[in-house]
RNA sequence: CGGGGUGUAGCGCAGCUUGGUUAGCGCGCAUGCUUUGGGAGCAUGAGGUCGGCGGUUCGAAUCCGCCCACCCCGACCA
């Protein structure tokens, strides 16, 4: 490659509208350019990166003995209606007609699609089990579109689905993709984490997604540093120590105006975690208390997994005013009728309790769960936090901001079963396949590397998804005898099967050493005035800022060296 | 959807409060000369529907209205 001819416009100064990291280099360095809210163009240098990173993926998801395939990316209506997501999906999903008023879809996931082409084309379990996937683009009409390739609307995924003829086969094709999901991003180069995970809309049982450690990162997870234990903040478990405040009996007392937890623990003189917060929710039109100590939040994924439903939602304004029953800022569980009452698990046993009267400006203290109210079930609904004790073992959760850059889900039979997706058995009887569906943001992958290998003068890319291995700088390229030897060094490498790019422009060294940082290409050669003194180079090492003047031949051999490191 | 902000040359920005000649600066680009180990210097030059539409006015980048786009926070989504 030479950098002469190479579309890589490279910008001084970060574009206004790029706020992280990844976004800015990504942009300031020629690999990107943002044409819309959420939808990008790849120039050449981005989609050398892209090929090498589905280069990894098609190889790991081969070597598990899954199948490549296309899917389309325009769908039509009818096989929406058939699972029911026509009209689940929402606004997220980019709709179209077309001359003759037929309804279609952007994929936003290919679950319809391969379910159909699935249950058409297989008919014995002599087909199974079966996996494919494909790498393409989907579409999701985001609310809001942010941090450049990281939450984009069009963008591009792995996705793959498995066919099994029982829930075991199933199990066994989700280890296999769990397996090649561990390769994929060890051999991307990023450190990152596998915790437990919710199924969404996508639904089925058991589900993990991959994360990408980073500040930037949308999702928290807790994880635990002594046994492993690992989820998403949004499900994590933790143990609870018993909660007791000050023993007292109990007595309502007045607190004129004092509604919200930091008010009455002030008033009152009592530590936030020793009041018992009551939560108003309305689910599916009914109203439902749910309890938690005073400094914690209730888990709205944990509270949609135990209601069973994701119709509900905290009461607003409107709903007080349909229930007078319940006095806002005053709701107590303490005599709390006609409702369902939810209560944490650290709830279980708490004495010395401060919450509301369902009196106006009254609260109760010296309240004992158990002896004065009895919630009717104690659950897992408050959020854990940084410093909680792990549900497993004695060590302590740690809480980080992750990006997910994969999603394994079992689906079980959610899709074979409305779509019909069956097969016969060894005794003739039909039976619904087992699913699996597995997920890989190819490009938010990619902003992932980005945020963790990169520093202020530009990106670091790992070896393996580089978008070349070594970066030939000749200075003083307008001289003769330069231009000479960078030729002749440049054909040595390309005749190693190095993937090199030769900045053969005639440019001074600091724009030339500006650029190369930019592009971080792992290996930087400088042929320049040691060249001239000594014959050798200069090899400099991106991510670790190393050098080191040596002959041209040791320096092809050490990037080949680097290179038999990681198989390549 | 709510709140905040921005829109002026390829990029980054000033000018707008208080309307008034040819709308500025830096970078980039072109040409020439001099430079060449960390984004060089000098000279010359090209490049603008000032986001759009409408209004006020003798006169609008500037004031008013509507619309559009983009960014941030939140809600939503997962």
């Amino acid at each position: 490659m030479r950098q002469s001819r190479l579309f890589a416009p490279t910008l001084k100064e970060s574009p206004a509208d790029a706020e992280i990291a990844s976004h800015r280099l990504l942009v300031r360095g020629g690999f990107l350019r943002r044409v819309a809210s959420g939808i990008y163009d790849f120039l050449p240098l981005g989609v050398r990166v892209l090929r090498k990173i589905e280069g990894i993926i098609r190889e790991e998801m081969n070597r598990e003995g899954a199948q490549e395939v296309v899917l389309p990316i325009l769908q039509p209506r009818e096989l929406w209606e058939e699972s029911g997501r026509w009209s689940r999906y929402g606004d997220e999903m980019m709709r179209l007609k077309d001359r003759a008023g037929r309804d279609f879809g952007l994929g936003p996931t290919h679950e319809e699609m391969i379910t159909a082409l699935v249950r058409d084309n297989i008919s014995s379990y002599r087909d199974l089990p079966l996996n494919l996937y494909q790498i393409g683009a989907k579409f999701r009409d985001e609310v809001r579109p942010r941090f450049g390739l990281l939450r984009a609307r069009e963008f591009i995924m792995k996705d793959a689905y498995s066919f099994d003829r029982d829930e075991e086969g199933m199990r066994e094709s989700y280890r296999a993709m769990y397996r090649a999901y561990s390769r994929i991003f060890d051999r991307c180069g990023v450190r990152w984490m596998a915790v437990e995970a919710d199924t969404g809309l996508i639904g089925g049982d058991v589900s993990h997604e991959f994360m990408v450690l980073a500040g930037v990162g949308e999702d928290r997870v807790a994880y635990c540093e002594g046994c492993g234990y690992a989820a998403n903040i949004n499900l994590a478990e933790f143990r609870r120590e018993p909660l007791s405040g000050p023993e007292r009996p109990l007595e309502k007392v007045s607190t004129p105006g004092q509604k919200t937890v930091e008010e009455v623990s002030g008033f009152l003189g009592v530590e936030p975690r020793h009041l018992i917060k009551c939560l108003m929710y309305l689910v599916e039109g009914k109203p439902v208390a749910v309890l938690v100590p005073g400094d914690r939040e209730a888990g709205e994924v944990k509270l949609e997994r135990v209601l069973g439903t994701s119709e509900f939602r905290l009461f607003h304004q409107g709903d007080w005013d349909n229930f007078p029953q319940y006095v806002q800022g005053f709701v107590g569980p303490v005599g709390l009728d006609g409702v369902d009452v939810l209560a944490d698990l650290s709830l279980r046993g708490a004495r010395g309790m401060v919450c509301g009267s369902n009196e106006e400006d009254h609260h109760l203290v010296g309240v004992e769960v158990g002896r004065d109210f009895q919630p009717n079930r104690f659950l897992d609904l408050a959020l854990a936090r940084d410093g909680d004790p792990c549900p497993r073992c004695e060590g302590v959760l740690r809480v980080a901001a992750g990006i997910e850059v994969g999603q394994i889900f079992q689906l079980g039979l959610k899709y074979s079963l409305s779509m019909g997706c069956t097969y016969t058995d060894e005794k003739g009887e039909e039976r619904p396949v087992h699913m699996g569906c597995y997920g890989i943001g190819v490009t938010r992958l990619m902003a992932a590397i980005v945020e963790q290998h990169h520093d202020e003068r530009g990106i670091r890319w790992p070896l393996e998804v580089a978008p070349a291995h070594v970066h030939l700088v000749p200075l003083n390229y307008e001289k003769e005898e330069r231009r000479k030897a960078a030729e002749d060094l440049y054909r040595q490498l390309l005749e190693e099967g190095l993937e090199v790019l030769l900045d053969d422009r005639e440019e001074s060294a600091g724009v030339k050493f500006a650029d190369s940082d930019l592009f971080g290409i792992p290996y930087r050669l400088v042929l320049g005035r040691v060249y001239e003194e000594s014959g050798k180079v200069e090899l400099q090492v991106r991510s670790t800022g190393e050098r080191a003047v040596i002959s041209p031949e040791e320096a092809a051999g050490q990037v080949r060296q680097a290179l038999g490191r990681i198989g390549a």
